[in-house]
DNA sequence: ATAATTGCAAACGCTTTGCAACCCC
DNA sequence: GGGGTTGCAAAGCGTTTGCAATTAT
């Protein structure tokens, strides 16, 4: 089993060259709606190009801002009701979810990973363990389920915070 | 330390066999408190007796409401209050937590375990599957954390479900 | 037209907190 | 008596929802 280690946050760098995902993200998008008879209107075109344009981990009041401050049609209300959908295109994902935590992250033109948390400073690594994610397939099978997904987080303590931070 | 029964003689109602159990998370708890200069109440003693009659994962709100139905001193408040020392005390561990469902469970007495929850009926499996903690190390240590926890819950559909529910 | 969509604000549900009374050491 | 503890109710907070106006097809 290769041992894939994604590299250290990898951070993907915002708007540039990103055409392409915002059109597959908005084709996913269309083609969810659509089959739903619902419509793409500006207000959630809106909010795949906010989803698109954020790097690496964030909020939903943070999203929220990011629309306000450009002027973009797209209330709290409507931001909260358009995340199941994005999720469900495949657009958008959670990313930490802890009892005083909840972030979100892009997931259309990303791989899946999971999250290791440093309780020191915060920091977040992602990575992606196949051997782990075999393991849970087999695990869910031995007890007769069908694995639809996952939520895997390991909390510990980085190098720079053992060293020397307080707390 | 000595492990004082509750001072009003209320003896545990029902309790299968426990007493060994409650002393041990009396010890600890005490010894917790101590520690920081706090004290071993009627209240958290009635709340600790409250958590190792509980038989599988329960909410806040359950908790509460057995302390209630036995005229046992613990506010909401008060609970909330203990809950985390609870955990730090090892007598009380987090079930399961996701974006609309959080149960805790007793922790003392038990092994560590992770969840595997069917999203069709909410069955949850505990399961312990040492290959996988021990990957888990192998990662944290691969980025030069220090694992402190993690949070594994795996999500999918159970056998039953799959038969006959309606999706 | 017909039905979906949106913004706003009120409603919600869970958790936290301020505070005065209380109890223990 | 000093300081931790408790209950109650109020305050917080993030998320959801009712509703009337608006917009897409």
């Amino acid at each position: 089993m290769s041992l894939s280690l994604d590299k250290n946050g990898a951070a993907p760098a915002d708007a540039s060259g990103q055409e392409p995902l915002l059109a597959a993200a908005l084709g996913r998008f269309e083609g969810l709606l659509a089959a739903r008879g619902l419509r793409l209107t500006a207000a959630r075109r809106a909010i795949v190009e906010a989803v698109l344009r954020r790097a690496g981990h964030f909020t939903v009041e943070a999203l929220v801002a990011d629309l306000r401050s450009r002027g973009l049609a797209a209330s709290k209300a409507t931001v909260y009701r358009a995340l199941p959908l994005l999720t469900e295109a495949g657009i958008l994902a959670s990313a930490v979810l802890t009892a005083d935590e909840r972030t979100y992250e892009r997931a259309v033109g990303r791989e899946h990973h999971d999250h290791l948390v440093c309780q020191g400073c915060g920091k977040v690594v992602e990575f992606e363990y196949e051997a782990i994610e075999v393991l849970q397939r087999e695990l869910a099978a031995r007890y007769g389920f069908t694995l639809e997904g996952h939520l895997h987080q390991l909390f510990g303590r980085c190098a720079d915070c053992r060293k020397g931070d307080t707390k």
